[in-house]
DNA sequence: CTGTTAGCGCATTCAT
DNA sequence: ATGAATGCGCTAACAG
């Protein structure tokens, strides 16, 4: 550390004409110290301006108050929001997280997640990705894991979501309610729970509505966009008719988009769409995306105080949050 | 932490029966070793899965071993890119990188630095920002600082940046060479360097041609998306008429086009747009932006080397990047 | 080349 | 309530 931290607990013992010990007390707030030693080591401190050194500090006490947090893409708005969240959340706590980007790929997040390990992470907020709690739960063994985004079977007390089988369900009835019987949904990777909850969600509100599912004007995208762009030319390419479209997040919306552009076919006159996760970009296409939005910072923020809680011991169950449909042109126009 | 790295260097001292320093010793690489322990202490290590305690070894090195990373927006895939390259430039060797988000704000950078160096960073990468080099340097004291895309006046040794002047006049020259000779041009901040030199830029390929700069059709905005919706409303409020615009970066291009769109200004063929960054979304527009294209991951590649040859007090200087253009549809008619 | 000896700065016993 | 002593795990200066 090239920063001369000189300053030690030793020196603001001997300012404070206490030891070292008490001045460790009174900063961790450990036991009870009287009042005048107290604030003489308050004064010493501020007057020293006196850093405490975190590795001594982690050393010694065996926590290294770091949370670690891994993200699938520091470029993407929506998990950029919660990284926000779980920022905001942990700020005012002595707790401070450290970020890792697994890139939507399963080998790149295991890494990553050791990369964690070896700087001794208390605990572990994992953001959206492919691995499952087990997997992390083996990986990094005793320390709380805490998943957001995507539910972990079976450890949803451990989890942060939204319920993505009624938030499909709310975009797609928002189509039937347009007018629209014949209603294409692009997925996302159906070995991803989101995905399949939100096609679940599709098609209750398709059944609810007595339309009859056509298998054929589901198909199996990446959440990724160009994978939206593929789908509607497959779509197209089946000779499917369709009125309107649910993709099962706002990337492969937008995809789809490009698509529809290039074959000339107009949104929303010819086709509505609808999208999902309500990136900033959706306000801002033309035109601009009816999308459901999930509360990011919230989930961030829900994902710390679950976080923090858990490391004090405490069991706590996280709140359960909703997504919201943010209706914009691309569905302006019924039939 | 709570996973029990029971297995310290002792132990595996005793198994490889040597003493702790020569296992500290052919660990670190410092000095040489007999082969016979080397390779006993290295088995040792394989064999009790050792994983050397982060905290001890700072607290005795005096070495973090952290680079700091602040950047401006977790949620920009400009910045992404950059720390990508960054931590690409990072891996293999023993530093790793922490990362703050200033969200564009001074006072956040501030406080986000001083997080950083209560963690006790040995070294500091900031990418964009409004902080200058000085300021930072004061807040920071003696550890390395690079600073990235914004270059730090004065101090353009210790910065990764583009020549911006050049890729703002390639952009305007694109347009010129479409036929346009009223463009427009909406300006970053004009307290930040990159803001001024695209302004110059564009005048320079403005001059070269023998248009006369009219002022009115210069706008100033905030880099951010609101200020290009605002900045075209301003333009046509003053009834200026133009046929090409010019935005500093692609957020402020994307506010354009959405009011071009709202006023039913068609692109291309009512007015030509570039923007400056290729955010992948410019790609996706409709119509695809054409805009010019910041080596991002390569700046954070170079960003790294740089700051790991400063850290091993080395002198290099900074390899100086190009920009390129993309042309894409937003300016696909000529007139 | 390598073992021994000291700390790094702090938290945490153990006494008092 | 508080000082003294001990150790967290590792590196580095000191001898050989």
């Amino acid at each position: 550390m090239a920063t001369k931290d000189n300053v030690t607990i030793a020196d603001i013992a001997q300012r404070a004409g206490v030891s070292a010990s008490t001045v460790s007390r009174v900063l961790s707030g450990t036991t009870h110290v009287a009042e005048a030693k107290r604030d003489a080591v308050l004064n010493a401190v501020t007057a020293l301006n006196y850093q405490p050194n975190v590795f001594a500090r982690s050393l010694a006490s065996g926590q290294s108050m770091i949370i670690g947090v891994l993200t699938q893409n520091f470029g993407s708005p929506f998990y950029d929001a919660i990284m926000q969240g779980v920022v905001k959340g942990l700020t005012g706590t002595d707790y401070f997280p450290i970020f890792a980007d697994g890139q939507w790929q399963a080998a790149i997040e295991v890494e990553a997640v050791q990369a964690m390990l070896r700087r001794q992470i208390d605990g572990l907020v994992v953001l959206g990705g492919f691995l499952g709690y087990k997997e992390v739960k083996q990986l990094i063994g005793d320390i709380p894991l805490v998943m957001v985004v995507n539910r972990a079977n079976g450890y949803e007390v451990n989890s942060i979501f939204i319920d993505n089988v009624e938030a499909a369900y709310l975009a797609t009835r928002h189509l039937i309610e347009l007018g629209h019987r014949r209603i294409g949904h692009i997925c996302g990777r159906l070995d991803h729970p989101d995905a399949r909850d939100r096609r679940l969600g599709y098609l209750k509100a398709l059944e609810e509505a007595g339309i009859q599912p056509d298998p054929e004007l589901v198909i199996e995208g990446t959440f990724r966009r160009q994978s939206g762009v593929l789908a509607l030319e497959m779509l197209l390419s089946r000779g499917k008719s369709f009125s309107a479209l649910f993709a099962a997040n706002d990337q492969m919306a937008f995809g789809a988009r490009l698509a529809l552009y290039r074959r000339g076919i107009r949104v929303p006159e010819d086709v509505s769409l609808v999208g999902f996760d309500d990136e900033p970009v959706a306000a801002f296409m033309i035109p601009p995306l009816t999308t459901m939005r999930q509360p990011a910072i919230e989930l961030g923020l829900e994902a710390a105080r679950f976080m923090l809680a858990r490391l004090k011991g405490e069991t706590i169950r996280p709140a359960r949050l909703k997504a919201e449909l943010i209706v914009r042109e691309s569905t302006a126009i019924s039939r």
